[in-house]
RNA sequence: GGGUCAUUAGCUCAAUCGGUAGAGCAGUGGAUUCUUAAUCCAUUGGCUGAAGGUUCGAGUCCUUCAUGACCCA
């Protein structure tokens, strides 16, 4: 008997023992108290508790054949992970513990339940603690209780579930077959909690603004579509919710934020899912130089979490938050790029200074020369690039990106810094607000680690006039092509020219710093559930 | 969108040059009942991802498709 259904056929046929003893297959009628909660998670910690102390702390359990009869009852209930001799492993949240099920400390009817016990079933005992002939901790069962049937095998109890695709198809048997994965996930909701604890005590108001928007703004990419029927109104799911949260900064709240889900009709990578979360966070009377300080401390306290609690998801980094980010122009990042040893063969000796990247004739020259040598996506974006700004952005990306990790470094050179990459041209930032000094360039970073982006921040444009100008100007990308362009919005406009405060916003990947916190090479496994095709 | 690789029992994996599809775990029956991947004896289980093709013969070679992973775009 081997195949699937021959499997769950005996496992059907042990649920009806189950019920011709009295018990059902899936009952509920097994209640712990929070005082069994509680002394379950401190016997499992007890049970695993390394070094010397642990140690000793199981040494002064009593052997069953010490016991008096009046210790107190324990509570082990949970996943059965593996029938070895008398023992049951059992899986809890907290970790793995032993019941010791020996029929003859057992009612009669309870020890005959066990013959209908398979692996990844539910159960509960009741018992004192003791300690087996090998030191370790179990609870020896005084009672014992069906708790729920698990029709379908466990995948193989020492090599998990390794197929990749069934992890995340399955992720309901990752989680607990697998080591390690339910951790991601607590590690990534303890960030989230760190974020919002982070800003709380700055006084930031939490918000949820609407998912569905009419008009597409806040960034640049494509939108899922979908509508409303009672309305017969076209949406489109958020790409960001920078426009709803700046109209709040003219409500009048002066610090929000927002936690959220984003939306964006793109490929599939290991960086990137369909959807993903967001946190903004706007600020008035603030600058984008503000919130640089901002965000190396929220890191630091968001690192600092995730190291104490999760300290075995913590990998040899190639980076360190520990020590000050880098702060560097777009245009100087460029320029260091370019003297990279790595960047002689595409450059072939050609120079790029300051003076190169500020004369639009001299970086079109450059663009054109360069443009040959590159991939398709990026020679467009060079050579069809709508403005100076554009064609900017394009070589930083292109030159400057990758190499970030290797210009930035702390200060006895054995780990990457994050970068603050500042100063962005005027045609890529249609809401940033322009330098006082020189207009074509815009108060803004964006948040680099290990050569990828975590993070965007600016200064708000809060001239309407001037944001008015910017949507007609993302109106003439889109006619020259550009199908991420924003839509002109007409309300955000009007909420402008109500006022809105200086003010300054940030994006952060949440999925992203998770990756980078916990050591995940994939936006999947940071994911619990991401995009697949459906099964056929 | 392109390239590479993968898909064999419920799970984890084998299968030499194209020559009878195997193992461990789990399952089943039994023994044992202080085990640490429990042990011992016996035993069931396969449309080799799908569909075509080449061949005396295909898990293996070819084509197409499906799904996934990685790389590129």
């Amino acid at each position: 008997m081997a195949n699937e259904d021959e499997l769950m056929a005996a496992r059907r046929t042990k649920a009806e023992a189950l019920a011709n003893a009295g018990t059902r297959a899936f009952p509920n009628d097994f209640r712990p108290s929070e005082a069994d909660r509680a002394a379950r998670e401190a016997l499992v910690a007890l049970a695993g508790a390394e070094g010397p102390e642990g140690e000793a702390k199981r040494a002064a359990l009593p052997e069953e054949s010490e016991l008096s009869g009046d210790e107190a009852q324990h509570a082990l209930y949970g996943r059965v992970m593996a029938k070895r001799g008398p023992f049951l492993v059992i899986r809890t949240p907290h970790g793995n513990a032993q019941a010791l099920v020996r029929k003859d400390q057992l009612p009669e009817d309870q020890a005959a339940m066990l013959k209908a016990v398979d692996l990844a079933d539910h159960v509960a005992v009741r018992g004192p603690l003791i300690k087996t002939r090998t030191g370790a901790l179990a609870v020896s069962a005084r009672s014992y209780q069906h708790v729920g049937k698990a029709l379908l095998p466990p995948p193989a109890k020492w090599h998990g579930l390794k197929d990749v695709e069934k992890r995340y198809r399955e992720r309901y048997v990752d989680l607990w077959a697998n080591p390690g994965v339910a951790a991601v996930f607590r590690a990534r909701a303890l960030v989230v909690k760190t974020l919002r604890r982070f800003l709380d005590a700055r006084d930031y108001l939490e918000v949820e603004t609407p998912l569905l928007h009419s008009v597409r703004g806040g960034a640049a990419a494509k939108p899922f579509t979908t509508h409303h029927n009672a309305l017969d109104l076209s949406l489109v799911l958020r790409i960001a919710p920078e426009l709803y949260l700046k109209r709040l900064v003219v409500g009048g709240f002066d610090r929000v934020y927002e936690i959220g889900r984003n939306f964006r009709n793109e490929g599939i990578s290991t960086k990137h899912n369909p959807e993903f979360t967001m946190l903004e966070l706007y600020q008035a009377y603030a600058t984008f130089e503000e919130l640089m300080d901002l965000s190396e401390a929220m890191l630091r306290e968001v690192d600092a979490a995730v190291r104490a609690a999760h300290p075995e998801l913590v990998g040899e980094r190639s980076f360190t938050l520990a020590e000050p980010f880098a702060r560097v122009t777009m245009r100087d990042a460029i320029v260091a790029a370019a003297a990279l040893a790595e960047n002689g063969r595409l450059l072939e000796g050609t120079t790029i200074d300051r003076a190169t990247l500020d004369d639009e004739a001299a970086l079109a020259e450059l663009a054109a020369t360069l443009a040959p040598k590159l991939p398709p996506a990026d020679r467009k974006g060079l050579t069809g690039a709508p403005s100076h700004g554009h064609r900017l952005l394009t070589l930083y990306e292109v030159l400057a990106e990758e190499n970030l990790a290797a210009l930035y470094r702390n200060a006895d050179g054995t780990k990457s810094v994050p970068v603050f990459i500042t100063d962005y041209p005027a045609s890529v930032s249609p809401l940033s607000r322009r330098k006082d000094d020189d207009p074509e360039w815009v108060d803004r970073f964006e948040l680099f680690i290990e050569g990828r982006e975590v993070a965007n921040a600016f200064s708000e444009l809060n001239d309407p006039d001037d944001q008015a100008e910017r949507f007609r100007a993302q109106l003439d990308d889109r006619a020259k092509g550009d199908d991420e362009a924003m839509d002109f919005d007409a309300d955000y406009v009007r909420a402008l020219s109500h006022g809105m405060p200086p003010a300054a916003g940030l994006g952060l990947g949440v999925d992203r710093l998770v990756m980078f916190l916990c050591d995940q090479p994939s936006i999947r496994d940071v994911l619990l559930f991401p995009l697949l095709r459906p099964e056929a």
